[in-house]
DNA sequence: ATTATCTATAGATCTATAGATAATGC
DNA sequence: ATTATCTATAGATCTATAGATAATGC
């Protein structure tokens, strides 16, 4: 039990940082109602602080917004690390093998990333364009690129890059950022670790196998 | 040029009528925004009317948008017939490659159910509950029917039922909902037919060839 | 007389800002 | 003196409803 204090900062932890306090309610609320349903009221009082704390915290309700994604994106890079040391030393397949559980575990252990993309891609906005320019193009181009080195390896079937990129992203991203809507229909709760490990595990039998280079019958 | 008219029908056409322009505006309005950011009086200018126009013919902001998803849902079941005749005999691999190819194209044709399932689906309310319960069990467990019986028949490999149907959704319906993400990423339509053809095919072929049985190696 | 529209508005938000106040640091 | 908080409020929404008005049908 602190007191309601006021004045400079008390030697908090970074968590009880009214900044950071502010950050973590912002997260939930954007990733569950988007931009505009959510009120810097709301925030501000899932932080236990007042509206106006968001203001002087951030200056208007688009900067929360966008520290929200510089947040989540900062985070995704640490659990899902794009230029890892150990992924070079691996084959074009063993690769894209490795980048699709990471990719599937990474939205899985935190789904507010995607949902926040999900609420923002179906409307062209401000809000959209810059999540695009400065974040998502470099992630969709991993992806090409990894498939594209593995198609040129032989090690998998010669299908349109973009394509597979699509299948990849949307079998390793939906399920997760729609766990609520998967509940109230299964009514089943599918953040569960079980659950997890079986659909990773079915997602990498089917898409690696699914796109396996054509076998050679030998037979003949 | 008629006369911004009052007094009862006169005539119109269906799409002329002033309810239906409304469905209209709010189909589109709602799938782009979802619920909340939408004004009623936004959906009324779309529709060339007054903010008041829609509850004189829908009561309240939450009924409009019901009739919209009564609306999409009805479309859905003409483009996606469920229980159609054609599809009884097949055998269940043939049936399932039917579903997922029509599915996919119901979804790209028309993307804006989708887009307010994926509004919808981030946080419980009293319209997700609505929405799965009404309409989004059943359409789950015909996915979920459709490849036990695949299963059974030993023509797709046995992996959890729900696992699979999560896979074909995710597939078949993330992307196109997603059209206005990828053109920001990657400056392209996906809604042009070439590229719809080439993502259906590349799905069809990774998802089938991803599910097949294993081979029993006979040259043993 | 009925129906479909419009105008006007009450009451409830919501964002952003101004100004007061309390705690800390110098 | 500086910093972090709070209270209060202006101005802009937004939903829902009341009441006026014009066109049509009887």
């Amino acid at each position: 039990m602190t007191t309601p204090a006021r004045g400079p900062m008390r030697g908090k932890t970074e968590a009880q940082e009214p900044r950071e306090k502010l950050l973590a309610a912002a997260i939930d609320l954007f990733s569950a109602y988007g931009y505009e349903p959510v009120s810097t009221g709301q925030i501000a009082a899932a932080a236990g602080l007042t509206q106006s704390m968001v203001h002087y915290h951030f200056g208007k309700k688009s900067r929360i917004w966008r520290a929200v994604i510089e947040r989540l994106m900062y985070e995704r890079g640490l659990a899902f690390p794009i230029a890892d040391a150990d992924l070079r030393d691996l084959d074009p397949l063993s690769r894209l093998k490795v980048i699709i559980r990471r990719f599937f575990a990474a939205n899985a252990v935190d789904p507010n990333l995607n949902r926040i993309l999900m609420h923002e891609g179906t409307a062209r906005s401000a809000r959209l364009r810059w999540l695009a320019r400065r974040y998502m193009v470099a992630g969709y181009r991993f992806f090409d690129q990894a498939i594209d080195e593995a198609i040129e390896a032989g090690m998998i079937r010669p299908l349109p890059t973009a394509d597979v990129t699509k299948i990849i992203v949307s079998v390793c991203a939906m399920t997760s950022s729609l766990s609520v809507l998967i509940d109230e229909i299964y009514n089943v709760d599918i953040t569960r670790k079980e659950f997890l490990i079986s659909h990773g595990d079915s997602i990498i039998e089917v898409i690696l196998k699914g796109l396996e280079p054509q076998q050679i019958d030998q037979s003949n």
